[in-house]
DNA sequence: ACCTGAACACCGTTCAAGT
DNA sequence: ACCTGAACACCGTTCAAGT
């Protein structure tokens, strides 16, 4: 847009025929707009404009915004790397699924875009089959450990899909404004405990909670079975 | 819109003024087109004609498109009843949630919308309510019956957030041939597993399965905190 | 060959005018 | 007082024209 000076390259053609953009640039832009401004932020035009080309442009590497979200989905997923994965089973799958809390966090819009389209791509899917090693390794059979494997994921992914786009803090607050609106002699046990109510609804003590009980629960499964 | 004939009624005013819409039936007409055509084809100007409005008459019941949503919730989730609860604190939270899964699943676009914006209003924390009230009763301290029903209603709404949009059976279909897709070598789990894995993504069984994990879970727990 | 402006058929919502 | 058409500032995407 703003004329260029090129020092280094004084070429007979045009100076700069507008940098090609490649699919992942795209891709990389969406995904920034996405995680700065929520996912209803995410527009073609605005993508377009971020790396300063022709909305249509965006037309040449993706058939359609939901191509374009799947991409996103990708960045987003192979940025997140699989973490060391040592110790019992237990150890193994406690670590496997704070890194996705980890990651899901840090994206808060990958699970909004995972409710609109199912995602079975390749990056995605190295979590799913990292989870099954893990899992099956620890003496589960094919069908527990699927299911296992099931379970887990989805808390992982119900739990961000939960999480607060606000602060964690105001989300509380709203949520011990709404049970103190309420007539206490119809929600009696909200009144009573609004306040680990109102904690509960987030946070990392929360997601470990929750998980350890999984866990727990897979555990003692898993004992059952071998006696 | 056409020119009615009114046999019964021969008033000196206007035949029929347009019959005053309360936000009840402009809120069962948007849950209709929610449920039938999923959330994204919910717009202002067909929930309107859907009940021969004006589009703007819509705003003299709701302030926003986001008011009105909070009312296709209430609607969605008032319309399905608590469960009897009776039995052991294990088998009324099983109903509870079953319960809540049920109503979930007839309405999937609960969860998209739930996503977007946290549902804190009274017919919805009945649920939290009921939930709270069998865990404090079957001995849960207030923190751990909080964090208790966090875990159970995150399952809960994942598992419904992750149901596919698609009949199941096309959906592990789907899920098969991505994992067909995968060179084996790097996918080796995936591969073997392949069919209970494709099972496992949705269902009454992987539901259930998850469930009792999960109670197996909070129980082992309960009962640790005993000794 | 690659890029893209104009245009089309939609949105949610404001505003001013209808009755 | 209540209702609502026109208009505004947006969308995703098609199409035809630019280079």
């Amino acid at each position: 847009m703003q004329p260029t000076t090129l020092t280094h390259a004084a070429r007979p053609r045009p100076p700069q025929r507008r940098s090609r953009v490649s699919p992942e640039q795209i891709a990389d832009a969406a995904l920034k707009i996405v995680d700065r401004d929520g996912v209803t932020a995410l527009t073609m035009r605005r993508v377009a404009a971020a790396i300063d080309v022709g909305t249509m442009t965006l037309y040449g590497h993706f058939r359609s915004k939901e191509q374009l979200l799947d991409a996103v989905v990708d960045a987003a997923v192979g940025r997140g790397k699989l973490p060391a994965l040592t110790g019992s089973w237990r150890d193994q799958v406690r670590a496997l699924m704070r890194a996705a809390n980890r990651n899901l966090a840090a994206h808060p819009a990958l699970v909004q875009i995972r409710f609109a389209q199912p995602v079975l791509r390749p990056e995605a899917l190295r979590f799913g089959e990292a989870g099954m090693g893990i899992l099956r390794s620890a003496g589960f059979n094919s069908r527990e450990a699927a299911h296992g494997f099931r379970l887990l994921f989805t808390y992982v992914f119900g739990f961000a899909g939960l999480s607060p786009t606000a602060t964690l803090d105001d989300a509380r607050r709203e949520a011990a404004a709404a049970i103190a609106g309420l007539p206490a002699e119809e929600y009696p046990n909200l009144a009573e405990n609004s306040a680990e109510f109102s904690e509960a609804i987030g946070g990392g003590a929360a997601f470990n909670y929750g998980l350890e009980r999984i866990l727990d629960g897979l555990e003692s499964h898993l004992k059952a079975r071998a006696t």
